[in-house]
DNA sequence: CAACGTTACCGAAACGTTTCGGTTAACGTG
DNA sequence: CACGTTAACCGAAACGTTTCGGTAACGTTG
């Protein structure tokens, strides 16, 4: 790092002869100033290159934001490999850099609490919110912030705790999944699930039965089968539900990395996608659409929906009363994985 | 937030009646405290919650480390759905907290010279170092960054500047996809490039050179297509590529995504891969071995990688004159896109 | 003209920390 | 005993900023 000190408050209130007092109310845009004092200051200033010492500044008002927003990566249980998480983080980034902040990247040590993260990053002042990935219900993370008046939003709504900003999809949002499946003939529908102790895979699946309903089905139990978030233990959940009794006809991954897993599973059973299986995912990631079968999944734009989270957040930084969440709705995208049930 | 103001040293001083200047020298383990003195200390800090005031510290002592590393994503040339980014990500920030470092992310303003979000991060001192992904040769980030002598870090070499820290893949990366090309039996092989001007995307297309010229080939200059970093750009290149007089019968693609691209074009030309031709792709992503055909890649761990451009940084934050780079090697993985050269 | 408002300015204190220089007491050591 | 050495401690200054309270100059107004 160079060493050549930078320049302070100081030197440029020397440069024009005007107080330091005066100086720094020019250059915070106070009334109090006259504009002939203003503008030596403001040249003064750029003239030697001043930029405020941060610390100084906020040691003085300890209110001032950091203006940067956490965002912890519980990377045990990765899935960030997911291009959905790419994308994300980049509507993540680009968003909140159009307001002037910065996003702070952390993980937990390894075998260290989570929360702790949290905790260090909220005890030094580091950032003004965060961003909570992964929310499961009473999400230790997600109480010890509530506790804290640290505002926050989640990627999926958590039902144990009022009201709270966040991006969600709307209830009926696989509906035209299942619609399409209906269409199609399909009657025996399964789901391939998320971990669901997490929020937003309890939700989709929810979400599944809903839309089963609106089309007087009803799930079997057995067709509801949770995987981990990696593709091979998705593979492994879609071959034990194929093996099953009464396997399903067609089948709902809550997501393309999934999926790509129950692809894999059928290949292995010999079965043909979409004529033995119809497969739908969710996402829409860049490679759905190089599978073969050329995978039928549910749009969910992940960049606008990290630019939606960084919104929530903006605005429950401004007000922390906000409680509001927003929606955004996926969309059926039709490909090859999915077609009329066989007759037999 | 919460307003109750949080405990300082004069707190924890007053607790235990000792001077502020030892209830410090205790909580920084320094030699001047008697045993019964830190353990006074230690316990009231514990006890009353204190944490110390970053700010305050940081103004005392301006050399002190923000322990937080940088990484501006030029978003406009997005590259980051790409899941090895995804992969790299979480290889930097798992690296970086084991070591008590953030990742500070940001994105220039829509517009905004790139530099400049390098600029403020100095200026405001807000991070240690950069991990520059994505380098230019005479990228101007890199000389700035040069001229001020904040460590950096880049994945992938830049020749014009001397030696500096870097992640690196050997020379003869390439070798192991030509050789099994060439025992195969090809002897036309074509190169699919991301844009040139980045050093990684020279490198590769240089190593390509270097790997066929050790098997006694010679690439056709018309084989070397570059590609932007999308792959419907690399379907576009593809399909030029394979439009032309004496297309290559095997093809290397600088990334498994643009390997997806050229996929689609073959599919598109009606070409069968890998009969008619064989396709290599690099970096080995999870969707590699669920294309049809499966894709026979360079595998490229990409949280390795992350992990040891952050081992590069921190020696190169302790020892400021640090130039030395790390390379690792991908390895083939053979899978279905490659076979035997057609007889003709 | 006296009283008052307004405008533009400034000195000094304060934020929480580290650290320089100095003080005290205890302890050898010759 | 006188001297030096060391261990343990403390007061106060300093880092760069903001801001409180004050003041001087200059109308305005009745």
């Amino acid at each position: 790092m160079k060493s050549k000190k930078r320049p302070t408050l100081k030197d440029v209130a020397q440069e024009t002869g005007i107080s330091i007092t005066q100086t720094s109310r020019a250059l915070n845009g106070r009334h109090d100033v006259s504009a002939q004092t203003r503008r030596l200051v403001l040249e003064a200033a750029t003239r030697i290159g001043y930029a405020p010492n941060l610390e100084a500044r906020r040691l003085k008002m300890p209110e001032t934001r950091a203006n940067s927003i956490g965002l912890v990566l519980a990377t045990k249980s990765q899935r960030f490999s997911d291009p959905f998480f790419g994308d994300l983080l980049t509507g993540l980034v680009d968003e909140a850099a159009q307001y002037g902040f910065e996003l702070q990247l952390s993980a937990p040590l390894v075998d260290e609490d989570p929360t702790i993260s949290y905790m260090r990053a909220v005890a030094t002042k580091r950032v003004d919110a965060f961003v909570v990935l992964r929310a499961a219900r009473h999400d230790p993370r997600v109480t010890y912030l509530r506790e804290q008046e640290v505002p926050f939003v989640t990627l999926g709504r958590i039902d144990d705790l009022g009201g709270h900003p966040a991006v969600n999809f709307a209830d009926d949002a696989l509906d035209p999944a299942i619609e399409h499946l209906v269409m199609l003939g399909h009657k025996r529908i399964g789901c391939l699930a998320e971990p669901l102790e997490y929020v937003v895979a309890a939700h989709r699946v929810e979400s599944f039965h809903q839309a089963l309903a609106a089309h007087g089905l009803e799930a079997d139990p057995a067709h509801i089968v949770p995987s981990g978030f990696r593709e091979d233990e998705a593979t492994e959940a879609t071959k034990l539900l194929l093996h099953s009794a009464d396997p399903p006809t067609a089948l709902v991954a809550v997501n393309d990395l999934l999926a790509m897993g129950a692809l894999r599973a059928a290949a292995e059973y010999g079965l043909v996608v979409p004529d033995d299986l119809s497969i739908i995912g969710f996402d829409d990631i860049v490679a759905a659409r190089f599978l073969s079968p050329a995978l039928t999944t549910m749009r969910y734009p992940a960049q606008d929906v990290g630019a939606k989270l960084i919104e929530q957040l903006l605005t429950a930084i401004e007000d922390p009363t906000y409680e509001g969440d927003f929606l955004v709705k996926p969309e059926l995208v039709v490909r090859q994985s999915t077609t009329r049930v066989k007759q037999r």
